[in-house]
DNA sequence: GAAAGTATAATTGTATACATTATGGCAATT
DNA sequence: AATTGCCATAATGTATACAATTATACTTTC
């Protein structure tokens, strides 16, 4: 059987397939950072042309782009009307949390289930809380927040459902988004770097209920924050 | 102010803005239908000329839908590679039921609290409880599924969550594809119906133990029903 | 003077054409 | 005999061109 015997042939180990960057995904990319630099804002009117001009592309890869967006969220398009990008209400972002709050339990459920069967599991998370610590001392505001996705995207990553991963990409996109958002009130370093050590200090115990106490007040931050900026939007 | 003024102006009430459906997502319908009827089989490479060629339009709506189903994650696109529609194993399933359980009670929860500010919010869910009921009689399996989904999807517009939505038009997806890889064992329509009923009063109960837990048995029913099929996969 | 009609510009939607990349076969080389 | 290099083919990625739709400003009409 053909099947078998490619399984025999050696493969190169320590090697990740590389897998090129389309420009779709750049593009999406690049409308996300615009609008979490604030470059773009919520409720924006976008013209594919321009977008496409200031990117050096054609229409065809920022639509595509969009498309992809604007199944995560991040725009709303109205055929024959355009896209605009989306707003990030008090509302929304409630919503978001309650959300996130829900697939958050699973992730860390399942993380804490992949430990208990390979304690190497969680290995990517003590990296990234590392890294964290590392950051303390120089507080750079942007570093700490990409650290804080990357180490959710790990916790999700580990637990090993390839739908809530799926899903996560969507969310994190809205979490970007607001983190370049919020207002420019210091954000506490070593806070941030406690809350995420203890969060994966209670996933390896595995105790469900502490767990799900652990998630919810870890993202109750989030709607806090952004709340001043919200109540100074006059519309 | 010009935008005071503005809501001043009487808008024509009951009628709903009217959106023409996209080539694109018409695209993206039809490739998922394809899957769900059989007509393309889970894993099967995709080719944009030939779908293209098949819905008689061009390659550019078929990518900007095959970009959507990705996002979504009922196709995997490999740069230069191609499209492959993704594969439904068992594993896959358990994932889904998980990520769904975790957001369909969500769901049921804000469904539940719409439903005690305002009586009429589950009206959409009696009405389709009520085609159901029609439905018993003449087995048509086909219809019951579309009401199954078409329930859900109320319970979680209801709900209120326009994120909550969105990430249900992806999980429904997966699930249309799965009802109609489902084998033909004959669905127990008249246990269908009651399913739904009684899911519905417990929502309007309002009790949250009581609908974790029936959400829960609710969605189990899923896995049973595919799990047949999934066995007799060779490879 | 307000509503409806009309022409023009701007933008999106789609199709076609071209460029780039992957794949498979076959010869050449070691 | 296995690997490498090369070429032909097919499919994807991107750009450009055109068609269809919407928005805007202006005119017309009652």
């Amino acid at each position: 059987m053909a099947i078998i015997e490619a399984t025999l042939v050696p493969v190169q180990e320590g090697v990740a397939p590389l897998r090129p960057r389309s420009l779709p995904d750049q593009a999406a990319d690049a409308i996300v950072q615009a609008v979490a630099s604030g470059a773009i804002r919520p409720g924006e009117r976008v013209v594919e042309q321009k977008l496409a001009a200031a990117l050096g592309i054609s229409r065809v890869p920022v639509r595509e782009g969009l498309r992809v967006l604007a199944a995560q969220g991040l725009v709303t398009v109205t055929p024959h009307r355009g896209c605009r990008v989306a707003e990030f209400d008090e509302q929304g972002l409630r919503q978001l949390k309650d959300v996130r709050v829900a697939l958050e339990r699973l992730a860390a459920r399942g993380a804490s289930a992949a430990y208990r069967t390979n304690p190497q599991a969680t290995r990517p998370l003590h990296d990234v809380v590392g890294q964290m610590a590392a950051l303390v001392e120089r507080g750079d505001r942007f570093a700490m927040s990409r650290l804080d996705l990357q180490f959710h995207r790990a916790l999700w990553t580990v637990a090993g459902n390839d739908m809530l991963l799926r899903l996560w990409e969507a969310i994190s996109r809205h979490i970007l988004v607001i983190f370049g958002l919020e207002t420019e009130t210091e954000r506490d370093f070593a806070g941030i770097y406690r809350q995420h050590a203890h969060l994966l200090a209670v996933v390896e115990a595995g105790e469900l209920a502490a767990l799900d106490e652990e998630i919810e007040g870890h993202i109750k931050q989030l709607r806090h924050m952004y709340a001043d900026q919200d109540s100074q939007k006059t519309r």
